[in-house]
DNA sequence: CGGGATCCACCTCGATACTG
DNA sequence: CAGTATCGAGGTGGATCCCG
């Protein structure tokens, strides 16, 4: 069975659950992975744990605000851990739980994937403009 | 070598090209793919190509407005097809494209992810309500 | 049936300033 | 260093009406 068949299916039963978010893995994890961050950090954190400066180095455009929102997110939901080194001034480390660590293997194939086919799609894009 | 250590690598890579979202293929594909509703529509066409009425009914809480807008979206980039049937009433068919169909393999994983990983998360949602 | 057009409510997000 | 607080612009997305 062919991964768009078993996608298929998978797909067809949550829609005859009506898809809702409470309910529905997809939708909810969407709801909070699918925002510009969340990713990005999970995979700056895949190289090993960091500190919030760390991290706000590692991805440039990340504003300090949307950086705590993003990390306190992720650690709500048992991605990230937090740890307070308490001296002064405060070091802060963020590192991936194991669950963390398990949403590396889907986060690679999508990143694979969007490696592979960027021309791709830069070309469908450019094909619709000149049409 | 795990996932994570081979996902930190690339991250380390583009980390270090500024993680431009014009260049960075994982930030540009987020930004198409990670709205509410793209990865629904590629999930619900992997069952098969379907009509807009049929999609409508599929994906419950989309709008018109935003069902339209989406598919759009996805055409452009080249992972929808859209196929118009010159009959009154007008029938209109999307399907997934080859390239589209490259696309279930990954999202596939994710999909498996969250539904394997849900409780775990939601656990970890309400111990950190709790505290 | 399959949309397009318009209006509007939210609400996300960035910039800035301040703190322990 | 690692945040918090506040403000305000902008964009997303829903509701509604209309069309061929």
């Amino acid at each position: 069975m062919e991964p768009h068949d078993r996608l298929g299916d998978k797909f067809t039963q949550w829609s005859g659950r009506g898809l809702d978010a409470g309910r529905c893995p997809v939708r909810n994890m969407l709801d909070r992975l699918g925002d510009r961050w969340s990713m990005l950090l999970i995979g700056a954190l895949a190289a090993g744990p960091m500190r919030f400066s760390a991290l706000s180095r590692a991805v440039p455009d990340v504003s300090k605000r949307m950086l705590t929102q993003t990390l306190r997110t992720l650690e709500t939901d048992g991605l990230v851990s937090r740890e307070v080194a308490p001296t002064t001034p405060p070091s802060v480390t963020y590192a991936l739980t194991p669950l963390g660590r398990s949403f590396t293997g889907p986060l690679l194939s999508l990143i694979e994937w969007a490696e592979l086919n960027f021309q791709a799609v830069m070309d469908a894009r450019s094909r619709s403009r000149a049409a």
